[in-house]
RNA sequence: GGCCCCUUGGUCAAGCGGUCAAGACACCGCCCUUUCACGGCGGUAACAGGAGUUCGAGUCUCCUAGGGGUCACCA
């Protein structure tokens, strides 16, 4: 049989970091088994309907490269792929429900029930439907659906007996129907609810492999009373597990986590993401880390996915992120470095001859995103003046400001009549006067990179930096390093 | 509160009755070095607690504690 998985979001919003995990999931399990990835869009609250959510969603995924083989823009044989647009499906569903005795009409109105529920709530009790409805007369219902009474339908469900399901991460899940309400079917502007909305698509599009969050977990047993009802197979259970920012919160937009765009936004590769999201709650069994989709479409099991749930961290991501990024051909990194360097200001000095091949030797080992960029070369575009003196001391070069002070005077004017300013010319000349002077390479280099950066940590050293500003820039910046060491 | 689920280092996690309990991130130290990174080497650190079952328990059972989820005409 063909496996057939489906993502399912309601455009509420944006894609945040737990639902494309489990679209990931879906789709990794759809492809290893060469079956078929679908995408519903979930719009039965129309209270909620957020414009350009569901653009934001096709982006989400196509970014990814999790390609949805049916689904509302592509079409498919199982459509309309919009829960809206199937709104007339589901109501024949819920009637036959009731001619079964398993659902029936329900007139209570919202106000009624919220009056019942509070006076239940403030006995510290928890209200569940009292089946009030449930005795009305065949009659009395006709009569009143015939009047045009708003109404409602509702789930049957039995006072005894268990309602089951197997879940293929939690095993088998078994609750007593005593403790089950009668949920809504089919809410008063004729739309579906969620869940039963869920069970109708899912059978009636074939979906083998139902795959969701945890949250849904504790009504599916409730439902499945239904799919007994119908006399349908279930799909298989796949109840993922939250995906937390520290021990107590799960991770979520509105308290500030990220959503995919935002981790877009910061520099994020998604390659780097998608692999990173895939090992949050899932195991490939060993220790291997690195995936790429095809790699992990092989690995994924269902079996290597966590009962518990699991705690985002930034730190590995971003560490994984920085992994993708050395891993990048160089010509690739300064092209996606580009727009960052921009950014920074340091557009034209990263276009000039020769600079290219300087900035990626020492920007790329140090990119973890490529938002950090902006940090570590914003010194090239403008250097503070007003750097401390006291920057020029460092034990290990053995400088302080006057030592400083003399290297530069000796060495500022040579450099100024340096013929070629080029990497190498620099260099050599700035080398090869260490040797001759005897001194350590990091006594000259030190006052030399302090005075063109006004900075104690700088990408690259001394010559690079020298190399990147260029001449005019360069001399201008050690010369004012000679003014303040003379002035001090 | 009722019900359901979960519990191996700070974090992700391997383990599926017998291992000195993997690996990765983070952290710390050393090396490399022209600062910082990168890279190399090494280190600290865990089976929530208690009863059982068993020759033997992180692995099975029960209890306790902690955490999460759910109890809507939201999904």
């Amino acid at each position: 049989m063909t496996v057939r998985t489906r993502f399912a979001p309601s455009p509420t919003g944006f894609m945040h970091v737990g639902n494309l995990r489990t679209a990931l999931y879906a789709w990794l399990w759809a492809k290893k088994n060469d079956g078929v990835f679908m995408l519903r869009i979930e719009d039965t609250d129309q209270a909620r309907f957020v414009e350009g959510a569901i653009e934001t969603v096709y982006k989400t995924l196509r970014t990814v490269g999790l390609n949805w083989d049916e689904g509302p823009d592509v079409g498919g044989e199982y459509g309309p792929y919009v829960q809206s647009e199937r709104k007339d499906m589901y109501l024949p569903y819920a009637q036959k429900l009731v001619e079964m005795g398993r659902a029936y009409y329900c007139f209570c109105t919202k106000e009624e029930l919220e009056e019942r529920r509070a006076k239940v709530e403030a006995e510290g009790g928890t209200f569940k439907y009292d089946k009030h409805c449930m005795n009305l007369s065949k009659e009395e219902v006709e009569r009143r659906l015939a009047a045009g009474e708003p109404y409602v339908i509702r789930q049957n469900v039995p006072a005894e007996g268990t309602a089951d399901f197997d879940d293929a991460i939690f095993g088998h899940i078994s609750v007593n129907c005593s403790e089950l309400d009668d949920m809504i079917l089919i809410k008063a502007d004729g739309m579906p609810t969620y869940n039963f909305a869920n069970i109708i698509d899912d059978h009636t599009m074939g979906i083998t492999h139902v795959l969701r969050g945890m949250e849904y977990l504790s009504s599916t047993p409730k439902y499945n009373l239904l799919y007994e009802a119908f006399g349908w197979e279930k799909p298989v259970y796949v109840h993922l597990t939250t995906i937390m920012r520290d021990a107590t919160h799960k991770l979520s937009k509105r308290d500030g986590d990220a959503t995919f765009e935002d981790l877009m936004n910061s520099g994020y590769l998604t390659e780097a993401v998608t692999n990173y999201l895939a090992l949050v709650g899932w195991s490939p069994g060993n220790d291997r880390e690195f995936f790429t989709l095809d790699e992990l479409k092989e690995a994924f099991s269902l079996e290597g996915l966590s009962k518990s749930p699991a705690i985002f961290d930034n730190a590995k991501l971003r560490w994984m992120n920085a992994e993708y990024v050395r891993k990048l051909d160089g010509a690739d990194y300064f092209k996606k470095a580009l727009p960052w360097l921009e950014k920074a200001g340091v557009g034209e000095i990263a276009r000039r001859e020769g600079n290219e091949d300087i900035l990626i030797r020492i920007l790329q080992p140090r990119t973890e995103i490529f938002s950090d960029i902006a940090e570590t070369v914003g010194f090239l575009a403008e250097m503070d003046k007003n750097y401390d003196i006291e920057l020029f001391t460092n034990k290990k070069s053995k400088t302080n400001p006057e030592i400083c002070r003399d290297i530069l005077a000796d060495v500022v004017p040579q450099l100024k009549a340096l013929p070629e300013w080029t990497e190498t010319a620099l260099h050599d000349f700035l080398i090869g006067y260490a040797e001759k002077k005897e001194m350590k390479n990091g006594t000259l280099l030190w006052p030399v990179r302090i005075a063109m950066s006004g900075r104690t940590v700088t990408p690259g050293g001394a010559i690079e930096i020298a190399a990147l500003l260029g001449r005019d820039e360069a001399l201008r910046r050690l010369e004012l390093g000679l003014e303040k060491l003379n002035n001090m």
